[in-house]
DNA sequence: AATAGAAGCGGACCGTGGTCCGTTTAGGCC
DNA sequence: GGCCTAAACGGACCACGGTCCGCTTCTATT
């Protein structure tokens, strides 16, 4: 019976053959680098193929789009950061009493986010950083809040309070509003109270 | 005296020759109608200058780049609603007491916002639409609060009520979070309530 | 009306993101 | 090991945003 002779095993992922799995960490090793030697303005993608030792052709192939790219070599610190979220020490990580938790939440998400401007915002909305980093950020906020005994629609609520410190609003405010960093973090601070009815 | 023949009275607007405006406005025109009918994503540089009769550079020098087009295109709707805010009728307008006027401005600023979401994207941060919408609501929200007997950082905390209104904020509530409309705007004004301490 | 010089113009040109397709290669199967 | 197919590859190619510079046109001044 000519079924499939590869059968589908697991559906969804259909396994990377291993020259391509190289290649994949070839580039991303590349584009790291020169994003950090470069920055990320001045990495274009033939640089990081020739970097990579492969053709342009294969960057687009692994990760779809610059700002795919982007979102990969964002990745890396995002997870560190995830983690020292979920399992780092108080009072950022566990331990700590929520409302605690919550402001530490905030003041390290600000600061990490403007360290990573420019990558997050090459990366666009597309890529696993979108969708992994707003989903992680959501949920433990959603979280701390439900702690700190809130009600009303968490979610939306939630979203409301991540979103002074995404990238767009947070250069409105210091470009055109002319706020410093400091500022920010007690207007966050304050607005946090002012949800969770302190 | 070989002083500068045009002497620089105003010194900032360096006034535009007959000429010149004339292409601004057709350019406008041409992109307005272009972004119409063939919706933004599909309108190039080139094709607005050839709808215009002009060459390509006159529209980059006209206006800078194609953020600063759409910019300029978008500011045409924009500037209407900001007057319908000024001016218009209550409850958007003056004339109903500032809590309505603030549920009612936050509708209306989430509709419009939406209507034009592609040409928002496209308009990026650059342009008036940046700076003109940003202050331009930033002023308004913070003054109706100011009346609603708020205290704090009045300029941060109107900037935080509004923050989710933005395109990206928005785009990632409906298609990550999967939030519909209605919802968003039950939320923001929940939001509100809890700002204002109503 | 003539002049002069600044402002504007156009379109060839460039760099970069993204696509396409003929060729090469990995790796399961006999 | 040899075969065969799907997957991966590479680099020529395309489209579009943006720049540049030699030429044209406007307009203030006389």
């Amino acid at each position: 019976m000519p079924e499939p002779l590869l059968l589908p095993v697991a559906d969804q992922p259909p396994v990377e053959r291993a020259d391509a799995a190289r290649n994949r960490e070839a580039l991303l090793c590349a584009a790291r680098r020169l994003v950090e030697e470069r920055g990320v303005g001045c990495v274009t993608m033939e640089a990081v193929a020739a970097a990579a030792g492969v053709g342009k052709g294969t960057v687009f192939r692994r990760f779809e789009s610059r700002e795919g790219l982007m979102a990969a070599v964002l990745d890396f610190s995002e997870s560190a950061w995830q983690a020292s979220v979920i399992s780092g020490p108080p009072p950022l990580g566990p331990g700590a009493d929520p409302w605690e938790r919550l402001i530490a939440f905030g003041r390290s998400r600000l600061e990490t986010t403007l360290v990573h401007a420019d990558l997050i915002r090459a990366a666009g909305a597309t890529g696993s950083r979108a969708v992994g980093a707003y989903s992680f950020t959501a949920m433990h906020v959603q979280h701390l809040l439900g702690q700190l005994g809130v009600d009303g629609d968490l979610p939306v609520l939630a979203t409301a309070l991540l979103a002074p410190l995404e990238i767009p609003i947070l250069e409105q405010q210091m470009s055109l509003g002319g706020f410093p960093v400091e500022r920010l973090m007690a207007g966050w601070e304050d607005l946090a109270r002012r949800i969770t009815g302190r």
